[in-house]
DNA sequence: TTTT
DNA sequence: TTTT
């Protein structure tokens, strides 16, 4: 089976970083694709597309990537459901297998990685969704991990 | 920006064929797309993405595919968004540029093809989800159609 | 640097696979890929892609693929040259990460696998070009193998 | 059959513009695509792809991107092949879909593009291989043109 | 619920 | 809410 997935676009916020309970990163950020036609109002429109990236992908993604900044992801799509407020959401997202910064070097800001999580933070932080983020655990099992 | 997506799944439903207010054709279909790897469990898990083929592209889908069918697609990602009771349900899906139909010829049912719709048929059976079916006109308004 | 190469066509000729003098395995074919359009004269022209597996992947592609079977490839493009007869070639081929072989069960011939060479096969059987095959040497080095 | 090819890379030099005796624009260009891994000697290296954009696109190609610039290309595979001093010589190329100009604005140099061909120009200059440049006319046909 |  |  083929499932291959290559995307360019900016981040629409800083990516966020969390750990598994077994200590698995796991980075995850929206990417804004602007399409290449307008729409019948004559506005360019864009796609809004869940990246998400584990171990040191997900690491680097997070040191490296924050709101606005353009990447390059290929990957594998990959759809995941789970219970929230009593129904069922469904997730279709892009799993990273590579990720290029493609902003020139100096775009990248220069103050402390928002993403370097202190031993205080909590980790999981965070919604059912690992994309919301709410306070409660995320969803994402190891077992999730692909490879 | 660059967009692009690349599949080869079984369907797991015979295709849907609708049409817009406007008289445009629109297929739509979920792919079960395998995972190259078994999960902690050493099961093979699937990916179950939703496809939507505009005009020609989606009348042959609906005619020359069916549940079950090998196919290959070639198309971009894209997200939308509707009300559904009072939420905002979220959907990514696949825009089909081109299908592929991979079974050998004479896989195909030779019985008379479930997608003809004929004039007294409703077109616009289904939710505000196209990918949905419970009597409802479908939400994919033209402004939705691509070039 | 984003790399990537997806294909589906069927094998020109049956698989050729030789070992590098560390013992890796290298598969090589040609994958015909029809055009989606005609030409000036409406006929419908194919294009001839050169692919090379290595290791486990090389042995399933020769021991599952043969002349004229579909297959699918993910994979990435790669350039090398070499001299021949006093000139330069530059070959572009395809490196496959992944073969899906998209024949049916059964479509595969049970006669002797043709590629199972026995020991006292020659497997540097061929010319500087992996593609020819011309009783001199392979040129692809083990430091061309990926990863 | 499916052929779909993403690059990013670098352009090795500026485009070559030309025009087919139909009067089409044809831009061709390499990109060097790094490798994601090292070599046995630890160096980095890089595939280099020569690409052809046809009409509109090749038109900005040749005005938007020079040697060194980033770019993204979407397209597909292709192969032709022609004689040259009695030899069959094979080319496999890229045909864009669509080019991404991927460096910031301002990037660019603002002299005047160096590919706008006078009245007087030659845009026939080159061999029969168009990545080649030695005086003689292109050998790409105007029944090579896709779509 | 969004990027430049 | 799933395909072989």
């Amino acid at each position: 089976m083929i499932n291959r997935v290559i995307l360019i676009g900016r981040l629409t916020k800083d990516p966020d970083l969390r750990y598994t309970p077994n200590g698995n990163a796991v980075a995850t950020f929206t990417l804004a694709v602007n399409r290449p036609f307008t729409n019948q109002e004559g506005e360019r429109e864009a796609d809004f597309i869940q990246v998400i990236a584990w171990r040191k992908l997900g690491e680097n993604a997070a040191n490296y990537l924050s709101k606005g900044r353009l990447a390059g992801v290929d990957g594998r799509l990959q759809t995941r459901n789970y219970e929230k407020d009593g129904r069922r959401v469904y997730v279709t997202e892009v799993v990273a297998e590579s990720v290029q910064f493609l902003d020139p070097k100096g775009a990248r800001s220069d103050q402390p990685a928002r993403n370097e999580l202190s031993e205080n933070d909590d980790p999981f932080a965070g919604d059912g969704d690992p994309f919301a983020d709410d306070g409660k655990p995320i969803d994402i099992a190891d077992d999730d991990l692909p490879f």
